[in-house]
DNA sequence: TGCCCACTATACAGATCGGTATACTTTCGT
DNA sequence: ACGAAAGTATACCGATCTGTATAGTGGGCA
């Protein structure tokens, strides 16, 4: 469960620093296709050959965009995690539903930038994808090291296991397009009662 | 749980029909922005002149493709429905999940079409997000409705029939996105499964 | 016959796309 | 004092974007 970090491909001067930060914002409220990269350039400050000489091309912004928004959101949920004691790993559970909920309050609702980036992208090739994928594998495997603590010593071992963790991850990513397409309020609130049935009743 | 018709924008003139297949293919494999009207023009073997002259504008082409997806997975679904009795409404709710485990076997991997639209277009004034936010408020009420169904004469009544079918549509949801993700395989085996537990567990 | 309709063919408009080129300035470490 | 790094300003490239204009073809119908 390593921080997922990557060689750094790009040298985060000032100026490029704000042409992510420009780009981050861009891309997760119109989309990635819909922004262009004139229009970074002109919301960062930065010229276009400045953009080009820190990230050789639009694609490359939108891996660091995708890359630099997965780390944050590993660090958000550790912080989480880590005020739960490692004894409890029912509350732990339960705390990856909150930390979505508050992550989803101050990020808006425009749901989640992975599966969003996924929808526009498509293409398997596109060295975007690993970050994504990256991600789903990652909180796939947090949802089953958690629900092997869960079940430890119970008689249906890694396979009770194993299906609990992808019975979190149904509600955790199900929660997230409830979100940003708003269907009902207060997904993660559901979502994480819901888990809470998973782990007291089985 | 009418058949969400709408007045007939477009005259489905042969050309346009083509010109309509061409455009859901297109846009469902490679997203809606990646695909221009030439090339929708090219692979339906029809001019841009005869395309605007049947749509008006891309965006049309945009609705008219989720909204005949829309009334195509409906029938589907209800097809579906219809081969269950209705005394057995365990059994319908269980009968969604297999009808969309079905539906994207046959549709490919990319997942739901209106979970990828709105990631691509976000406005809420897109004239499309009607239809997008339709079909996601059209199956929260078939579950919703299926649910009152399995709960009546429970003690918990209303509310909990409620609480039923959120926890249904997050599985469902959550499904889709695993599928589109290729998170785990056979997502919709395992939501069907944590469904059916979810409906005699409660 | 004459008219409407669906359609083809081609060219173009204006804007924007990702990406590059030239020339100059600023800052900073040695 | 000097050079490298990082930046600005501006102009440009070919391609593609949505959308329009002009002109013409073929068939069905009154």
């Amino acid at each position: 469960m390593k921080p997922a970090e990557h060689p750094p491909r790009v040298r985060m001067t000032p100026a490029a620093r704000r042409v992510l930060a420009a780009a981050e914002r861009l891309f997760y409220a119109h989309g990635i296709h819909a922004v262009g990269v004139d229009l970074i350039a002109a919301e960062s400050g930065v010229t276009k050959k400045t953009l080009y000489d820190r990230f050789g091309s639009k694609e490359q912004i939108v891996v660091e965009y995708l890359a630099g928004r997965d780390e944050r959101w590993r660090v958000f949920l550790g912080g989480r995690l880590d005020a739960v004691p490692e004894g409890e790993p029912a509350a732990r559970v339960l705390a990856v539903f909150d930390a979505s909920r508050a992550w989803a309050a101050e990020q808006g609702s425009r749901g989640c930038a992975m599966i969003n980036a996924h929808a526009e992208i498509g293409d398997p090739a596109h060295p975007a994808y690993p970050v994504i994928a990256g991600q789903k594998a990652w909180m796939l495997d947090l949802f089953t090291t958690l629900a092997g603590q869960v079940e430890a010593g119970d008689a249906d071992g890694v396979e009770g296991a194993e299906r609990l963790a992808r019975a979190l991850m149904l509600l955790h990513e199900g929660a997230l397009v409830a979100h940003g397409l708003g269907v009902f309020p207060e997904p993660f609130a559901r979502a994480r009662e819901e888990a809470r049935r998973l782990l007291t009743g089985g």
